[in-house]
RNA sequence: GCCCAUGUAGCUCAGCGGUAGAGCACUCCCUUGGUAAGGGAGAGGUCGACAGUUCAAUUCUGUCCAUGGGCACCA
């Protein structure tokens, strides 16, 4: 006699067991209709299910967040049938739900052409209309994997091979198609109606690059086709900001063959650095931090030492002279810890905080590089701050504070943390890490900041936290880092004198906010869609004149702009001016200033913004002090 | 590094076994126009590189390089 209490609060009594769908249609046939799995006390289960106790019991439907999540995963078992239909000898693997949709990974004798990627999806289209019934089966784990065995799916053998010694396992049958799963699974394959196979890729079994390279096809899915084409427009808006495209658009930079993962900067984008570097260089200035800079190329015997040439051979360049081996440096620290190195530091020279705009190259894997984010020429602002033990608490404290000025500025509100904590291999005492890993989470409390650890994900000389940004798209981008080092102090001869006049060796905390400057500025490009802050714009004004009478007004204007500080060209071309201000605004040049005879009259100048914004006539100083305010408040775009 | 796709004018792209085309940009001329494309003419390409097949290769095949999407990597 079971009694099932609903999410309203009301109950229902049945005189047998009932399974979710009889409980649906008892309440209506809309609800049956769409039912797509239920929730019996908390887990998720088949509408097929036999409910035979007393239950709270949720009917999940397309508008819940698990019933997108229950289609996504049953579209991807949609697409393992038209496969095996299309391809009887591919084996299945895996096909989990992600973001946004789903993947499958196959094992086939070749890689999957577009072309059979369109006849998949048609014929999961197909397969979807023949409205089949998806049915759990419960099967013992032996009989499970002979039957895989028996049918040539050895992945999935070995998959039910991982699970203990006697357990049962769930099946799911739609038409021929036979999948080891745990569901739940919508009850027919009709209820999948709207999806869309997007790309193909390669992708290891089970993650490791030393197994063979399977087939993966991703797909997405929706309840509905508004939200499969919202998402699809989605995509289409982020191409758009894509900085590879602005960057040349812009004329901010490019890459080219020759020089493979290393940046060429144009006049325009070299500005837009230059306002980065120069701000950082001045918050890190009125921090406390010292800059510095150090060579670029150093003998190997150092590398060495730091342990470098042995851990990190294969990211480094290298190069030889006169019988000596030189690596280019991928990192700032080895050089740091020299510049520390030089005479005999006490305890009261502690904390000394080292910056460098370092420029380090490493030799990234070719399948690695993407733009001017991923690359093997680039600059950090990076930092590294000599200190004792009892110091990390504050110094982390202490940059935590930089960090979020810093993020502010560049117009980022939702910094999100994560703390990492020992690994399995490291060095350094137990205790030492106990103290380490304390002062760090207690610098984020002390913050207010919320964080997530990532067990055993520290690096091995040490604990870490990163700093993620989100952008406007809500993609999250690693910039900022603080990581605590024991070890590299040690290995390159770091120490200073204590008050107890004996020689200890400091803490060392590697440290960025920004980051790589090549990518923290393909962030920028992509979050502002090229259409930068004032402060950042490589051109903050534009004046144009109506006609070729007020050329030489015009020349004055700019003139007086750029004697005021301000970013500024005159274009003086023979077009129309509307063809001008349509070149300026696909340019995104913030600020437009007209002149014709009108303001020559009058000694004024009539101005609009990129966004179309007519801020009509005014005088050029009260121009001039327009923008100075809004490029010292770093905000506005204009 | 691995899998797939791509590489043609400055940019975006079409095309093809008989040595190339569009739009925009560029140059010149006309136009001097008041807030998102005025008109005309012209110039511009070793078709990513190197081999091979062929009477003939930008086109077909192979190798390499680079780019893009994934995977792996990011001590």
């Amino acid at each position: 006699m079971p009694v099932v209490k609903l999410p309203d609060g009301s109950q229902r009594e049945f005189a047998q067991p009932v399974t979710v769908a009889e409980v649906a249609q008892s309440i209506g046939a809309g609800l049956a209709r769409a039912a797509l799995a239920g929730r019996v006390d908390g887990r998720l289960v088949d509408t097929s299910f036999s409910i035979t106790t007393d239950a709270q019991l949720g009917i999940i439907t397309e508008k819940d967040p698990e019933g997108l999540e229950i289609i996504r995963h049953s579209t991807a078992h949609l697409m393992a049938y038209a496969v095996k239909e299309l391809f009887p000898a591919a084996q299945v693997t895996i096909g989990p739900v992600i973001e946004n949709g789903f993947y499958y990974d196959f094992a086939y004798e070749r890689p999957f052409t577009p072309e059979d990627l369109a006849a998949i999806e048609k014929r999961m289209t197909e397969i979807a209309r023949r409205d089949l019934p998806v049915r759990r089966e419960v099967w013992q784990r032996d009989e499970a994997i002979a039957f895989f065995r028996s049918i040539g799916e050895r992945y999935k053998a070995e998959l039910i091979d991982a699970i203990p010694q006697g357990q049962e396992v769930s099946l799911y049958r739609e038409g021929e198609f036979v999948d080891l799963c745990r569901g739940p699974h919508v009850p027919s394959t009709g209820k999948l109606k709207v999806f869309k196979l997007m790309k193909l890729a390669g992708a290891y079994w089970r993650g490791d690059h030393r197994n063979e390279q399977l087939q993966r096809i991703y797909g997405t899915a929706w309840t509905r086709k508004e939200d499969q084409d919202a998402y699809l427009h989605m995509l289409e808006e982020a191409e758009k900001r894509d900085h590879r495209k602005l960057g040349r658009h812009l004329d901010l930079f490019h890459l080219q063959d020759e020089a493979p993962g290393m940046v060429f900067w144009h006049p325009k984008g070299w500005t837009i650095w230059q306002e980065v570097e120069q701000y950082m260089r001045r918050v890190l200035g009125r921090n406390g931090y010292c800059e510095v800079k150090t060579p670029m190329v150093m003998d190997r015997t150092l590398w060495e030492r730091s342990g470098h040439w042995h851990n990190y051979a294969e990211h480094m360049f290298t190069t030889a002279s006169e019988n000596r081996d030189y690596a280019i440096k991928p990192m700032n620290c080895p050089g740091h810890i020299q510049i520390f190195n030089q005479g005999l530091r006490s305890y009261r020279d502690l904390p000394l905080r080292l910056a460098e705009f370092g420029s380090c190259h490493r030799n990234e894997p070719s399948g690695a590089l993407h733009g001017i984010m991923r690359v093997r020429a680039f600059v950090q602002d990076d930092a590294h701050i000599f200190c004792t033990e009892a110091q990390v608490l504050s110094e982390t404290a202490a940059f935590i504070d930089l960090l979020e000025e810093v993020y502010a500025d560049f117009g980022f509100a939702e910094i999100l943390v994560k703390l990492s904590t020992r690994p399995e291999k490291r060095i350094g005492s137990d205790e030492e890490w106990d103290r380490a890993e304390v002062a760090l989470a207690e610098a984020l409390a002390i913050k207010g900041l919320s964080y997530d650890v990532q067990p055993g994900e520290g690096a091995f000389y040490g604990p870490k936290i990163e700093f993620s940004l989100k952008d406007c798209l809500g993609r999250v981008w690693q910039c900022g880092t603080l990581q605590l080092d024991f070890a590299l102090p040690a290995r390159l001869d770091a120490h200073y004198v204590g008050e107890d006049n004996e020689r200890h060796i400091p803490v060392m905390l590697h440290r960025a906010i920004l980051g790589s400057l090549e990518r923290f500025i393909g962030i920028l490009i992509e979050h502002y869609a090229g259409a930068m802050p004032l402060w950042l714009s490589p051109m903050q004004a534009v004046v144009l004149n109506i006609s070729e009478k007020q050329s030489e007004y015009a020349e004055q204007v700019a003139a007086a702009l750029r004697e005021a500080g301000v970013r500024v060209e005159a274009d003086l071309r023979n077009e129309k001016i509307t063809r001008k201000i349509r070149e300026h605004s696909l340019n995104k040049l913030p600020y437009q200033v007209v002149v014709g005879d009108k303001e020559v009259a009058a000694n004024l100048v009539a101005v609009r913004t990129r966004g179309g914004r007519d801020l009509g006539q005014m005088s050029l100083d009260a121009l001039i002090q327009q923008l100075l305010d809004e490029i010292a408040s770093r905000s506005g775009t204009a």
